[in-house]
DNA sequence: TTGTACGCGTTATCAG
DNA sequence: CTGATAACGCGTACAA
């Protein structure tokens, strides 16, 4: 079943109709219905193959993402897929993990399956070393990179983003108006996004004379569990906090189940501020004051940006998107 | 950048670096070092269009789920595509929303893009009435169909399942052990595994003697605040329980919390059953008592039959894997 | 408006 | 063990 059978049937050349396949307007209207007839009649489908043989292009995008089954990442995956379907282009995804060999392995097999464009999806892709990112600035030589809340300069290389420090700068701010002093600062990792939350931690204290002290910013796991015990174990080594302000709502979780352990009163004993606005925030008792990172509005942005490069049009090369603070009960703003 | 260069270079004929490329034994050590000399030089890739009009086929499977935000599906999602790697296979994702109409695009879709292998992952795609489900059927003439956690009777279609009958049979058994009489089932759907479920509940109480009651069986969103505010409901009607048996965390976690809002203790008040103990079961106070769907589980065997069925191996077209009861807080068992 | 003929890069089948 | 050559199905100059 290809188009000589469709031409054959239908008493034309396959010229006719891989015009009629392409909508070129230069095709009578009589010949383009009877080629559509035949088509429908036979079920024909054009072979991909034999397309991008010829065009070199298959409209094709490859989203690459750390962890597919992250909540954050996962909702950026299913926003990401719509945009593009929304926009005729399919999506070829890969879950790469943390290693930086993987990433570029599963980098190049995009290349090699000739995606028009590849997603970077998460702040998990860009490596302090600059050396280990020219596999991207190679890539990017052939075919625009896009990343979602990351940041890497280069040519062909567009970057949308989440505003987190001003997030964290405007929670942490209200945090103090509402009378913490010592809080508590947790994070998972030390990404374009993970850094930039913590210097809006970091500037909100110093914007209110309030000293930054080490021993109140802590890593940990993205895990309820670690999360509970490292404040526990704070706790018990004589540190006072009032407050914990977290870069994931999962760390948040573990501070109330922390609180709860403790019998500390939440929002007056210990005031919690999540992020991403994700579904466990609504899980718990008392329900979670988060940012929300507006993923949505990231990924749609994203595929506008590539859209705009495919069509030739001049687009930025860094786009920034203000996030939302969601007030819920775990805070006494 | 093609076969013909390198085979220039190497002075042999685009037949052996073909060879080369295919690890034909039929080469010489002394070409086949050449040639892989000449490839790596000039970093030659083979052009997969070339290759899958040559072939019919790419080495890829497309994956279609409903909704890829989905906790249960991200990480049927990310097992899937694991275990497809492994095996050397890419996957496609499409995420279809819940319409018939769009479902049957993607399949569409994937069918045209000339996929080795189409899975439908979730319950959500088989439909009630035969007849919507006959372009499942169609598309299997051509190639494999899994399901994870679906079943359709078909040739070439292949399903992988959780026993979730048995699963909640046996939840709801220890539930009626640990002396709850009353006991409510919440469920989201009645899709294949929805059905089972509940059929594990109905089976349960009448095993034991007791009456199973419509006004103790109720379908709500799968959503917390749908799930308190329904039994919210239910209770300001006049309904006495003192179990909620779930079909999905998200509605046991509103149970949770309605049992917080009407200051019931958990268990001793009531008693309370997740279902696919996600990590929303460690986020709530006390922890979820859930049943372990196995996910992962299903998603390698669902692969592994695959394989067999590339293979030309005689597999089962129907495996089916039991759940794990994890016992936590919500219950006196 | 329509048709012919060629190129895209690979694999597979022969013949040697 | 190696090479020549015919598919594979489509898009598109170019010719009519």
């Amino acid at each position: 079943m290809n188009i000589y059978d469709v031409s054959k049937k239908a008493g034309v050349s396959i010229a006719t109709v891989s015009r009629v396949l392409n909508g070129n307007p230069n095709v009578s209207e009589k010949t383009r219905a009877r080629v559509h007839a035949v088509m429908n009649e036979l079920g024909y489908t054009p072979n991909v193959f034999a397309r991008g043989l010829g065009l070199g292009s298959i409209k094709t995008i490859g989203i690459m993402c750390s962890d597919s089954s992250d909540p954050y990442l996962a909702h950026a995956i299913y926003y990401l897929e719509r945009e593009l379907r929304v926009n005729g282009y399919d999506s070829i995804l890969c879950c790469t993990g943390n290693s930086l060999e993987t990433k570029q392995q599963y980098f190049n097999l995009l290349r090699s399956k000739k995606v028009d464009a590849i997603i970077l999806a998460g702040s998990k892709f860009i490596e302090p070393k600059v050396k280990d990112n020219t596999y991207i600035i190679d890539g990017a030589q052939e075919i625009p990179i896009m990343l979602v809340n990351g940041y890497l300069e280069g040519d062909n290389i567009y970057s949308t983003v989440c505003d987190d420090r001003m997030a964290v700068h405007k929670a942490t701010g209200q945090l103090i108006a509402s009378g913490c002093r010592k809080i508590v600062y947790l994070y998972t990792s030390n990404s374009f996004s993970g850094t930039n939350k913590m210097k809006g931690y970091r500037d909100a204290l110093t914007g209110h004379g309030l000293p930054v002290r080490p021993e109140y910013i802590h890593q940990c796991e993205k895990n309820v569990i670690c999360a509970r015990d490292l404040l526990l174990e704070l706790a018990k080594d004589g540190l006072v906090f009032d407050a914990v302000m977290t870069s994931d709502d999962t760390l948040a979780v573990g501070a109330i189940k922390y609180a709860h352990m403790q019998d500390l009163k939440i929002p007056d004993d210990l005031s919690i501020v999540g992020y991403n606005n994700s579904t466990y925030a609504i899980c718990t008792d008392p329900e979670l004051t988060s940012i929300d990172s507006k993923v949505e509005a990231l990924c749609t942005a994203t595929i506008n940006t590539l859209m705009g490069v495919f069509n030739g049009v001049n687009v930025p090369s860094r786009t920034t998107i203000a996030a939302d603070l969601i007030k819920r009960a775990t805070t006494k703003f």
